[in-house]
Order: structure tokens, then sequence, then C-alpha cells
DNA sequence: GGATATGGCACTAAAATGATGCTGTTTCCG
DNA sequence: CGGAAACAGCATCATTTTAGTGCCATATCC
């Protein structure tokens, strides 16, 4: 339904926390206390994140996970690659439609377009930074302007 | 998974194909004869768009859809919440948790950030055209810019 | 060596999705 | 008139995905 699965919520949330305590070792037990979610979902939403390389982890007693990399250097796209794979918006592109003969094409008329909503997507996550979601500048834009000839992502592309 | 449903798909196909035949009726036998995709399922797609008024219908024999509007005037965030639903990248979002008590406000770190990603998702989409969809300039871009602080959605908003 | 962490699987239950069945209504055409 | 073709509306069922746990191993601190 074109939503995030609650691994990814919950690596975010995790993602989130442990940036606010930079460089401190957090348990899953406090993270999973402070929200009041899953002791154990979180946990192995962190687990990923670890083997992603975005955390690392300290077991043990005093145990628990830090971030690995500075919040400016992880992108959004990163940790929900992490969690939940890369996005791929139509069946054409999970089922490797292409090696296995796409019977659509070539007639397919929404199979690039819909990689361009893909890719938009995408690069918007490459482009959006840990950082970024905790900074909270967010003054949400005016209407949206109307429809007309719009391309889909008119940055000078 | 961050993707959206096979209706939506074929929905895509089917406003695709019509618009391609702009005013002219044709029937969901022929559309799913051309793509070889599920007459039934697609049926039901071309149904759903009906109803939001995306699309008319005309019965009996030589039956069949047309577009209600012009490619230009039609949103493909409304394809999407017509047979979809708006996408609500949390359960947060979902779940009327405000109004019944999200439990993990008021210290959720990502609703706020994770709303921005969605409105700027949407916002793409009521940017973008049926006809951008058609059209196919598609010269997509060069390697994404390093993620330091970008702001999510930099368009002077 | 016991308590408290993470690491790694594997498994089950629930929810969403995909696909189809059935019946009714409208329209064309012979 | 009556049958065929096509949409309308629901409802049902199978499959897939997701959510949530269980279990045990390993590491660390005290």
């Amino acid at each position: 339904m074109l939503q995030f699965t609650k691994s990814t919520e919950y690596g975010l949330i995790g993602l989130v926390h442990l940036a606010d305590r930079r460089g401190e070792v957090v348990s899953v037990r406090e993270i999973a206390g402070t929200y009041k979610i899953s002791r154990r979902h979180l946990g192995e939403s962190l687990k990923a994140l670890c083997r992603a390389g975005l955390l690392k982890s300290q077991r043990g007693v005093h145990g628990g996970y830090r971030l690995a990399l500075e919040p400016e250097q992880v992108a959004l796209s990163t940790i929900v690659a992490a969690l939940e794979g890369e996005p791929a918006l139509t069946s054409c592109e999970t089922d490797h439609a292409e090696s296995a003969g796409c019977h659509v094409e070539p007639h397919c008329p929404i199979r690039s377009p819909i990689q361009r909503i893909r890719q938009g997507l995408w690069r918007q996550m490459e482009q959006t930074s840990l950082r970024a979601l905790i900074d909270e500048p967010l003054a949400l834009p005016g209407a949206p302007s109307p429809i007309e000839h719009l391309n889909l992502f008119p940055r000078g592309n």
C-alpha cells in the first residue's frame, strides 16, 4: 500500500534516538521502553541495521548500539534498503521480468513512466540524510501548483 | 514494501492505453489482450477508476471505457488514491493514533519526519499528470549529489 | 558463574493482496 | 424478440507479505 514496514519504522525510531545520543551506546531495552514498542521487533531491526554497517553493536551487560556514522552520512535510502529492500514500484521490477521475459514488453506503456516515479522517489531518499530527519525546520509549503504540463522531476535534469 | 499494488499497476496500464486513444471507447478485453494481463482484475481496476470519475463507461456490445478528462488534468495522486488510497508511510497515520492516543507521542521522533517524506512523495504525485506519464522525455539524470546537509525537498518552500 | 546484552535462525499468526465466481443490467444486432 | 457482449457490484478464496515470538548461542560485565 505504498507504506513502510514496521521494521523500517522501528529502525527509524532507533536511529533517530541513537542520533540524539551521538556516540553513546544505548540498549534496545531503553529505546523500546521509551517509545513503548516491541523490544524484540525493534531488536530485529537494529540487528539488520548493524549488519548493514549503519550501527555498531556492543555485547554484554552494558551493551547496546551506537551509530557507526555521522547522521549527515546516512541516507534514508540506505536505511530503507537495509530494512526492506529497494522499492520496486511495479512487479516488472521485482519479478526480474527482463531476464524472465516480461510478456508485457515491448508494449508495456507504464514501465518506464513508473520507473521514473520510482527513481524520483529513490533519489529523494538518497538526498535525505538522517540528519535531515532529526532537524525540524518543517515549514511545509503552500498549495501545490496546478498540474498542467508539469514534468515529473523538474530539477533541471 | 513501498510498492504499488497490482490494482494500481493495471489501472495505470489502462489509463495510459486509453489516453493513447483519446476519446475512443475501448473494452477491457482489448486492453487486457494487448498486455496479456488478467481481464477480470483489469476490469476491477477500471471500475474503480470509473467510480472515481476518472473514466466514463459505456455498457453494451460495443461498450468499454474512455477517459473522462484530458490527460493533463489527471494527477497521479488522484489515480493512486482511487486505487489503493492515499499512502500512509507509518502506522501512526493509518491507525488514527492521534485521536486514539498514540502511545509513542509525544516522544515519537519519527512522526513528523516521516510525514514530511510522505507529503513530499504525495506532492510529487500531485504534480505528475497522466500526460507526463505518457510523454517520454526521459533523460534520467546523473549521479545524485552527495548527501551532506540536504534538506528533504529543497524547492524553495 | 550469573545476569544482561546482542546474533542468528526459524516459526506461527494475522493482514494485505491477487485472483476469480456469480448475478444483474445495459446495449447492440440479427 | 432474444442472444451475445460488455460493464456493475459483491463476495469469496488462495497466496503472499508482514508482524510478532521462540529458542539458543555468544559476548561482556560484575
